[in-house]
DNA sequence: TAAATATATGAATAACTGTTCATATATTAG
DNA sequence: CTAATATATGAACAGTTATTCATATATTTA
């Protein structure tokens, strides 16, 4: 009948897995926030902009490619809310949106065992 | 001549970014990472596993979706050591791997101000 | 051993995504 | 105003990925 009538545990596990599923929307924002930062090269911007405010010539420096590459994975960034940009004369300096993206990153770290 | 001749912090920034920039190996084990835990049905059954150990069929009722596409995507999870499953009897039992998981769940949630 | 149950997987298709190229916009300098 | 610099973007192509369908494997029960 059910793979698990002989085990109480699994079934109010498996009751309180569906009562405190997220709803599909919020599921869809998380999803989204870790598909932006899921890139080569969009991570490698978050770990250069964990040194500062960066304009987009220095990121490309820093992370290779092509400004025009580069630009397109800052909008991506930019419109999910990892990173923000503010002009300054010719120039837009780019940052993290807030402490929690590096906070993530470094949780990732750490599950991987690697100190980045 | 650059964009930034006549700034000196962001001359420091731009060289700390490129001088502390993962390994191109790291950086796509990262991306590796956060790529597995992008996709909704995955995030769902990470949810889901988040209140304890849970056969297939189980998952597959908390998340939705068909046995077949849950079973993909928990090889995906287990072969990128995101959950672990261990069998008993006719049930293979599946679990997070680590603590980081929920953790990097909960800050996701936590920069999206939504509580889940 | 045969049937039933639970889980996994290969192949194929459809949808998505990253990069490139060319070009557009915006700001400053001359 | 014109040229130069910095950044952004649309379109197209190539590569990737999620789902479905059919089927395979493993375990237990009869």
């Amino acid at each position: 009948m059910n793979c698990c009538a002989h085990e109480e545990e699994h079934c109010v596990v498996a009751r309180l897995a569906k009562e405190n599923m997220p709803a599909e929307e919020d599921v869809a924002r998380v999803a989204a926030i870790f598909k932006t930062i899921s890139e080569p090269c969009r991570l490698k911007i978050l770990f250069a902009l964990r040194q500062g405010e960066l304009c987009v010539l220095r990121i490309v420096e820093a992370v290779g490619g092509t400004q025009s590459a580069v630009s397109h994975q800052l909008r991506l960034l930019r419109s999910n809310g990892i990173v923000k940009g503010r002009r300054e004369g010719q120039n837009i300096l780019y940052s993290l949106a807030d402490e929690h993206v590096v906070a993530v990153l470094e949780l990732a770290c750490a599950h991987l065992h690697c100190k980045i």
